[in-house]
RNA sequence: GCGGAUGUGGUGAAAUUGGUAGACACGCUAGACUUAGGAUCUAGUGCCGUGAGGUGUGUGGGUUCGAGUCCCUCCAUCCGCACCA
């Protein structure tokens, strides 16, 4: 019998079901390991052959810890909340949780076909309410707590309330925006609404009128990791700036500890990078302009304090507050105008526009605080009002911007660096020496920062500040398919439900749309159609996308547990996600924000570690081959690639099923689609029809689409898997070409014949002692594979495999002893395969994974002698044999006594020879 | 503009600490076997050259007995950020 992967794939896969193989517990004595995925949005398309790239992966090294005496904890589930479940509903009125269910069960049956070995009875699935209680409940836990920056760490809301009560906020040490200061009698005078609205000034989770991105096709806003380019990161959509009241996450509280924490882990340097820009640390010092016949203060944010005297304007966001009050009658028409053009340009506008110069003179003065100068203050749309104080201190002489902005408007450059020209352009590198610059004369950049700091501080114009990039995060949407907030309105005061009406759970509502008024769609529920129903109303915003992926992973470990998201016993346990696999593009996104939940819970003593992922690998994407046909323009007929000569002609994608080897069934493409049914073709000579081919990111409408499920049909979830992983570097991006997978087909069924004849009955004899030759492959494949798991190599390991079945078979190896070990080796990539074989070697069946990994023993390697590479001035030029027992010397005397090294002396004498034994001989001539 | 990554045969790729470049596969060429298959087996396959040999890891340079690997220069591609003060 040949190898029969069908029925062999179909068999294991329903014992381990039945027998639940993958059954993971914490009563163990064993070392534990956590191997996570990034869990799925389980969409209607079903997974392509991308997607498992990473599964597999994890289910590899998942296997092989196993294997090696861990207890791993290797789930699965579902980010079953998103958009085109929504959508869906939208268009058929089909409530999303049936959509979403189908979809699961689709995903569920692709996974399973793979031989994955999750501990499904963990699942969870973001949008069932057992699960979102929790991410409620942590929402909540946010909501009452502030960022205390004395002991950098999140605490009770409560303990705030006290310091208010005692001695209001003037010693508070809180992360927050709020300017004003109050003392505990102000704080008892106000009544319950003024409190909330100090108090939401200081909340992790927090109400604020914003500026958001909003998108008017989607009719909801966007955090800014959703937004790329101006445009929506789902549709693509224009998205604009809108102010809002809005829930926020007050992630800019742990901008420093998201920076630090970035050292500890073992990330890639590109992420790791990725997130530092995000979070965008930049170290200077903030300095307040007072404003001329004015009491206010600009307050500008520099990193070069020390060209302070290089200062001849100040520029304003348009969007500043100051600006209406401080411009002059005469400008107020210039400046109403610009402001409102301004405000109608979305960012990708102004970011596309970076090269005119726009702003416009308020008339207004600032005064130098060091010179006492009069000092124009302009409104450009180059100075954002979202980055620092929406002011920055023009230093035409040292910054490129500034520099073109007052050649442009003809404002005057006072140049402070000595001897450094800049008639062409700014001094913008940070070396030179300062002049003209009062005390900061005759000081280098780095002294000259420290020394104006030092000045500023003493004159209280000014503080050492550092700035961060990171915005908060808006948390709320208006849509329907997300978590309800656990809140509702009291006299328009928002207050948290009880722990005991969780979860609020997703009312029916007659349309998902929103209403007429805007609100959005959880306003059109009835008061009865709430499970748990206070105050006023309850809040109509659902929650984003992240916001139940921020915690999942934790909840894995204790996935049944009513009573809390996790228990501490069995966070202590699992701890870490020791390797995490996923796609690079939540770099700034779900990474992110998984990190700052973390170190919250973490705060709040809930969890004991405050990094979630410990060592993370981005799998690279694969990517599809499309096929094109080209219609010439305005007709119906198609050209051949090779025919087109300069033609107006159209690509257009076709199907890959109907293209094999860029040949097209033509008829099968007509049969296609309607309107290609009478399509006329421009054939090659031979009468064939050759498709054009690109590489691009495999998509529906691109029709490149593989699914796992023909491959599977074809070959087997053994075959697959040892393919996808034999492809290249998993961290690396590559086209899907399915060519080579019979390589990997055969080198299964080469295998097979090592251990079955063709009846199928094992062959292999336990008798005899195994051949050296066969211990030997043996070891050095368990030394080769061990070292390639561990660094995560795992295309090489394939390939490790086939030269030892290539030996094997030379070998005509019969060991019952070294085949079993080498099954070993191999179960993790090729689990049903090898739990057949097991099986017909007569172990008990199923227990294959409870096998303990083999070990490497040195000593079948040893060898006596080494073939050297004889080399002269660096070229191998023939090889010879010698005993490694021989000495450098002894090494030397023998190779110049071989005739050949003769030869290639050509009679001259070598200058000097290089032994390393073991390794070369080099002979310099 | 800033930051990160990557450049090796016709293709996917190996080469972990500087030590035989191209392992392992795909593809291709030739052959064997055969009630013909997407099967199996044998041999070959970086490029130039009949050959000895020469040459070769994006470019140019350097360090070294020896460089795909280390250092410098430039180029190309991909990804992320970007009027960030």
């Amino acid at each position: 019998m040949e190898y029969n992967f069908r029925e062999i794939e179909s068999k294991w896969i329903s014992f381990w079901k039945e027998k639940k193989s993958y059954k993971v517990s914490e009563e163990s004595t064993k070392e534990k390991y956590y191997v996570l995925d990034m869990f799925p949005y389980p969409s209607g398309a079903g997974l392509h052959v991308g997607h498992p790239l990473g599964y597999i992966a994890s289910d590899v090294i998942a296997r092989y810890k196993k294997l090696s005496g861990f207890n791993v904890l290797h789930p699965m589930g579902y980010d079953s909340f998103g958009l085109p479940a929504e959508q869906y509903a939208i268009q058929t009125g089909q409530h999303p949780a049936i959509t979403t269910e189908e979809n699961i069960k689709r995903y569920r049956g692709q996974l399973d076909q793979l031989g994955f070995c999750y501990d499904w009875d963990r699942e969870v699935r973001t949008s069932s309410p057992e699960y979102y209680r929790w991410t409620q409940w942590i929402f909540k836990q946010l909501f009452d707590c502030y960022y205390d920056k004395a002991t950098n760490s999140a605490k009770r809301i409560s303990k705030l309330i006290q310091k208010f009560e005692f001695s209001g906020n003037a010693e508070v040490c809180a992360v927050s925006d709020f300017e004003q200061i109050f003392s505990a009698k102000d704080w008892s005078s106000y009544n319950e609404k003024q409190k909330e609205t100090i108090l939401q000034e200081y909340r992790l989770a927090y109400l604020a009128e914003s500026w958001v991105n909003w998108c008017p096709e989607l009719g909801t806003v966007l955090a800014n990791d959703e937004v790329i380019n101006g445009k929506s990161e789902r549709g693509g959509y224009p998205v604009l700036q809108k102010k809002m009241r809005q829930w926020s996450m007050r992630i800019k509280a742990y901008s420093e500890r998201l920076l630090q924490g970035l050292d500890s882990i073992d990330w890639t340097d590109s992420l790791r990078e990725q997130q530092k820009n995000w979070i965008g640390k930049s170290v200077g010092c903030s300095v307040n302009f007072s404003i001329e016949g004015s009491v206010s203060k600009i307050e500008v944010f520099t990193t070069r304090p020390d060209t302070i005297f290089g200062v001849s304007f100040m520029v304003l966001a348009p969007e500043h507050p100051f600006v209406s009050e401080i411009t002059t009658k005469e400008n107020i028409a210039a400046v109403k105008d610009y402001q409102e053009t301004a405000s109608k340009k979305s960012e990708r506008d102004r970011q596309s526009d970076v090269k005119s110069i726009t702003g416009v003179n308020t008339g207004a003065f600032a005064i130098h605080p060091l010179s006492g100068e009069k000092i124009e203050i302009w409104i450009a749309d180059y100075v954002l009002a979202s980055y620092g104080t929406g002011a920055v201190m023009a230093v035409p002489c040292g910054d490129q911007r500034d520099y073109d902005f007052a050649k442009h408007f003809n404002i005057g450059i006072k140049n402070i660096f000595k001897d450094i020209e800049i008639v062409e352009c700014a001094h913008t590198e940070k070396n030179g020496i300062l002049t003209a610059s009062d005390f900061l004369d005759g000081l280098n950049v780095r002294e000259g920062i420290e020394k104006a700091i030092i000045v500023l501080e003493e004159r209280g114009i000014g503080n050492a500040k550092i700035n961060y990039r990171l915005r908060d995060a808006v948390f709320s949407r208006q849509r329907y398919w997300g978590e309800p907030f656990p809140i509702y309105y009291d006299k328009d005061i928002p207050k948290a439900v009880a722990d005991e009406h969780l979860p609020i759970e997703l009312p029916k509502v007659n349309s998902y749309l929103p209403t007429k008024d805007g609100e959005p769609p959880l306003a059109r529920a009835e008061k009865n159609a709430w499970n748990h129903f206070e105050g006023d109303r309850m809040e109509f915003n659902t929650m984003p996308g992240w916001a139940g992926s921020s915690w999942y992973f934790l909840r894995y470990m204790d996935p049944k547990n009513a009573n809390e998201f996790v228990s501490k016993e069995r966070s202590d346990y699992w701890g870490q996600v020791d390797l995490y696999i996923g796609g690079a593009e939540h770099a700034t996104g779900h990474l992110l924000y998984a990190r700052f939940w973390t170190k919250f819970l973490f705060d709040q003593g809930y969890i004991s570690f405050d990094e979630p992922f410990k060592k993370l690998i981005n799998q690279g994407m694969i990517l599809g081959k499309s096929s094109f046909v080209y219609r010439l323009q305005d007709t119906n007929t198609f050209v051949s690639k090779g025919k087109i000569e300069g033609r107006p002609v159209q690509a257009i994608h076709a199907d890959i099923s109907l293209v094999d080897n860029n040949l097209l069934d033509i008829v099968g493409f007509k049969n296609w689609r309607k309107e290609y049914s009478d399509a006329t073709f421009i054939c090659e000579d031979d009468g064939s029809y050759i498709c054009g081919d690109e590489v691009e990111k495999m998509s529906k409408s691109k029709y490149n689409v593989q699914t796992p499920d023909e491959l599977i049909e074809k070959y087997g979830a053994d075959t697959l898997r040892l393919y996808e992983m034999f492809l290249g570097p998993i961290e690396q991006s590559k086209p899907w070409d399915t060519k080579g997978i019979s390589g990997v087909h055969n080198f299964l069924r080469k295998c097979w014949r090592l251990y079955c004849d063709t009846e199928g009955k094992c062959i292999l004899d336990s008798t005899n002692k195994p051949h050296k030759d066969a211990l030997k492959t043996l070891h050095k494949t368990i030394k080769k594979v061990k070292e390639d798991l561990d660094r995560y190599s795992l295309n090489t390991c394939v390939s490790t495999f086939m030269i030892a079945v290539n030996e094997f078979t030379e070998q005509k190896c019969k060991s019952s002893e070294v085949m079993q070990q080498f099954l070993l080796l191999l179960a993790p990539y090729a689990p049903h395969f090898c739990e057949e074989l097991w099986e017909k070697m007569g172990y008990k069946s199923g227990t294959l994974f409870t096998a303990d990994f083999p070990v490497f023993e040195p000593s079948h390697l040893v060898e006596d002698s080494f073939d050297y590479p004889i080399s002269f001035n660096g070229k191998m030029r023939f090889k010879a044999k010698l005993s490694l027992s021989l000495s450098k010397e002894e090494i030397q005397a023998e190779v110049e006594g071989l005739d050949l090294t003769q030869k290639w002396l050509e009679g001259k004498m070598p200058k000097k020879v290089i032994v390393v034994p073991g390794k070369i001989v080099n002979i310099v001539i």
